[in-house]
DNA sequence: TCCCAGGCTGACAACGTTGTCAGATCTTCG
DNA sequence: CGAAGATCTGACAACGTTGTCAGCCTGGGA
C-alpha cells in the first residue's frame, strides 16, 4: 500500500489541458537532426546515398519528436498513389455486402492499400454523388455494386486514370470490367431440378424487376419452366421486400385451389419468410432459394439453395481493379462466378 | 439474328487505347474562363464576393473541363478536414463489426465526412501499424475496437489533434472516451434469471479470459452464482472458438455423471454449437446467450439471450467523436450501453 | 598531377489548393 | 465633393512533401 501524500500521489504524466500540440513535420525533423529536408525524406524514403551516421541522427530526431509522415502531402507532390481504393456498396451492416466488403479489404491489404467505403443506399443520385466524391479524394481505383443504371458520368474519371471494376450487377453506359454472379445460369439449373424431381406447379416469390439480379433470376427460372412447357406467369408474386411479406405471399399461394408444390425465392430474405410460412404449416412443398447464408443448415425447413461465393466474387473484382491500377490496360473483361446447388436445412420433423 | 460483317459490326465507341489524360486543375479552368485561380476557388467553394455573370463563367468552365476540386491539395493547405474519419475493427465480414460499420458510416455520413475502414485481424502490431497509418492519412478521428491492450502509442496522436472514442472494448494505457456493453450487468442478470428458475449447476462456455468481454461476462455469472452459493469452477469450460467446439464440451458436460441442468453461452458463436448439440440430443436444458443475432429467433431449440443493440453502441461512439472533432475538450467519457432479457428459438417440439 | 565517377547533400521549385492582403471599382452618406 | 465603406478581383505565399539539379567531397586511374 502507498501512502498517499497530500498533491503527490500521483506523477501528473497528464497534461489537464490537452494541449493541441502542432505535429511535427520535416521541417522540424531537418531543424533538430542538423540536416536539410530533403535528406530527412531521403531517409523517411529509405532512399538510398545517405551516411549511415546522418540517417541515424535523422531516426533519432523523428523518434524523438514522433514524426509521420504528412501522407496527404506524399501523394499530392508524387503524383497518385494515394494506396487507398473505394468501394460503393448498398450497405455496409447487409451481410452480403459487409462479406464482399471483408474480401475486398482483404486483397487490399495485401496491396498495402486502405479501403475508403461509402453506401449508396440504392439511391442512383447518392451513388453518383459518392463516387464523384471518392474521385476528388484521389483514389487509386474504384469498386462499385451499382445502385443507378447509368454510370457514364464515370467515363471521364475512368480516362483520367481512375480505374472502376463493378461487381454483382453491370455498369450502364461505360465500358468497364464487370464481375457477375451466373444469376440465370443458377436458377436455370435449380428450377430445372425442381421440374426433373416432378415439379409442376411453380410459385416464384422476387422483389422489383427493377433489380438486376431479379430479372436475370426470374429469366432464368422462366426458360427453364417453359423448356419443360411449364411456364405460367400466375404463379409469380412481385414487390416482396421483407420476410413477413414472403411469408403472408406463400400463405397466400398455399390456400389457392390449385397451390403449388413448390416454391423459388429468389433472395434470401425471401427464402427466410418461405421457410417460416412452410415449418408454421407443416407443409412439404419444396423450396429453392437464392443465396446461401451463414445459417441456413439451421433452418427448420429442408431446402435448396443457388449457392456462390461472395468472398471469390469480390476478391475476383478486387483483383482485377488492382491489375488495373498496376497498369493492365487491356480491354475491359467480363466475368462470371459461376454457382452451385446445396442442400440446406433440418429435415422434415 | 445480326449477321456479322467483317469487322464493321459494332461502332466503335471505345477509344481503344484509354487516353490517360490528366485532370484538370482550377489553373485549367481559371484559364478558360479567364480569371484568376483564386476566383475559381472562391466559386467552387461558394464564397461570397464573385459577380454573378463571372461565376457563370467560371462554372461553364468547370463543366466543360469536367474540373473536380483535388481534395488532397485542399485539405493539404486548409489545414484540417478531411472530412474522413477511420475506423479500426476486427474483421469487416463479421455481423457485429459489419453493424458497427454501418451504424458508423451512417453517422459519418450525417456529417459529410467518409469513413476509412481498417481490419486489425485481432493482431495488436497490425493494430498499431494501421492507427498510425490512419493518423498518417490525416484522418479526423478515429473511432478503435481495441485489439491490443496498450494504446499508449497513440497519445501523441490525441494530443495533436485527432480524436480517438474506444468501443467494445477499454483502451489501454490511455485517458480516452469509452463505449462499452453492460457485459458484467447482462451476464449477471441472465445467471441470476436462471437461478431463480431453479437451475443449481449452471456450465459456463466461453472463449478465452484474454477477451476483455469474455472476462467480464465470466465475473458477471460468477458473481450472479456465488451469490446464491452456487459457484461451481469445474463447470467452466474455456477456448471454445468455434460453434463446433462448442458442441462437443456441451455434448461431454452432459455426459458427466451429474450434469448441468442449464448452460451460459458467452458468445453466439458458442451459443449456435450449444443450440445444434442441445436439439440433436432432444436435451431439455435451459440455454443462455450472450449476444442477439439475425436469425436467432428461427432457430430449432428454446433459449434466452443477453441482448444488446450494436447499432446503439455504435452510433453513441460515432456521436462521441463527432462532438470531438467538433471542439469537445471535456474530461474523457465512459458510457455505458444497457443490455436486455430476450427469448429466441423456437419452442420444443 | 588532373580528371572523372560515384557517393552524398542541399537549394529550389513544384504538386493543387486556399489564406492573406492589397488594389480597383462602385456606392453611400455627411 | 470627399471619405468611408462595400464589393469584387488577383498576386503571392504557404500547406508538407518530393523531383530535379547542381555541387561537394573522396578515391582511383591515366
Amino acid at each position: 500500500m502507498i501512502h498517499p501524500s497530500p498533491g503527490g500521489g500521483k506523477v501528473s504524466q497528464v497534461t489537464s489541458a490537452p494541449s493541441r500540440t502542432k505535429r511535427p513535420t520535416m521541417v522540424d525533423v531537418a531543424a533538430l537532426a542538423g540536416v536539410s529536408v530533403k535528406t530527412v525524406s531521403r531517409v523517411v524514403n529509405n532512399a538510398p546515398y545517405v551516411q549511415p551516421e546522418v540517417a541515424q541522427r535523422v531516426l533519432a530526431a523523428v523518434a524523438e519528436l514522433g514524426f509521420r509522415r504528412n501522407h496527404l502531402a506524399s501523394s499530392l507532390r508524387s503524383g497518385q498513389a494515394t494506396a487507398t481504393i473505394g468501394l460503393l456498396i448498398e450497405e455496409i451492416a447487409n451481410p452480403f455486402y459487409a462479406t464482399i466488403a471483408g474480401a475486398v479489404a482483404e486483397v487490399a491489404s495485401e496491396h498495402d492499400t486502405m479501403l475508403l467505403i461509402a453506401s449508396s443506399e440504392e439511391n442512383p443520385a447518392r451513388e453518383q454523388q459518392l463516387l464523384r466524391d471518392l474521385c476528388a479524394r484521389q483514389v487509386d481505383g474504384l469498386l462499385v455494386v451499382p445502385a443507378g443504371e447509368d454510370h457514364a458520368f464515370l467515363r471521364s474519371e475512368v480516362e483520367r486514370g481512375t480505374p472502376a471494376v463493378f461487381l454483382d450487377r453491370p455498369a450502364g453506359g461505360l465500358p468497364a470490367d464487370t464481375v457477375l454472379i451466373d444469376n440465370r445460369g443458377g436458377a436455370h439449373a435449380g428450377v430445372r431440378q425442381l421440374v426433373e424431381l416432378g415439379h409442376r406447379r411453380v410459385g416464384i416469390l422476387l422483389d422489383s424487376t427493377a433489380i438486376y439480379t431479379m430479372r436475370e433470376r426470374l429469366a432464368g427460372a422462366r426458360d427453364a419452366l417453359a423448356a419443360a412447357g411449364l411456364a405460367d406467369d400466375r404463379l409469380i408474386r412481385y414487390g416482396i421486400r421483407d420476410p413477413e411479406t414472403a411469408a403472408s405471399v406463400v400463405g397466400d399461394l398455399l390456400d389457392e385451389p390449385d397451390p403449388p408444390t413448390a416454391f423459388f425465392a429468389l433472395n434470401n430474405r425471401i427464402s427466410l419468410g418461405a421457410v417460416e410460412e412452410l415449418h408454421r404449416r407443416g407443409s412439404d412443398a419444396a423450396l429453392l432459394g437464392f443465396d446461401d447464408f451463414d445459417l441456413s443448415r439451421l433452418l427448420p425447413y429442408p431446402f435448396t439453395v443457388v449457392a456462390y461465393d461472395t468472398r471469390t466474387l469480390a476478391r475476383t473484382a478486387a483483383e482485377l481493379l488492382f491489375r488495373r491500377i498496376k497498369g493492365d490496360r487491356s480491354a475491359p473483361r467480363d466475368l462470371l462466378i459461376p454457382t452451385e446447388l446445396v442442400n440446406r436445412g433440418l429435415p422434415r420433423h
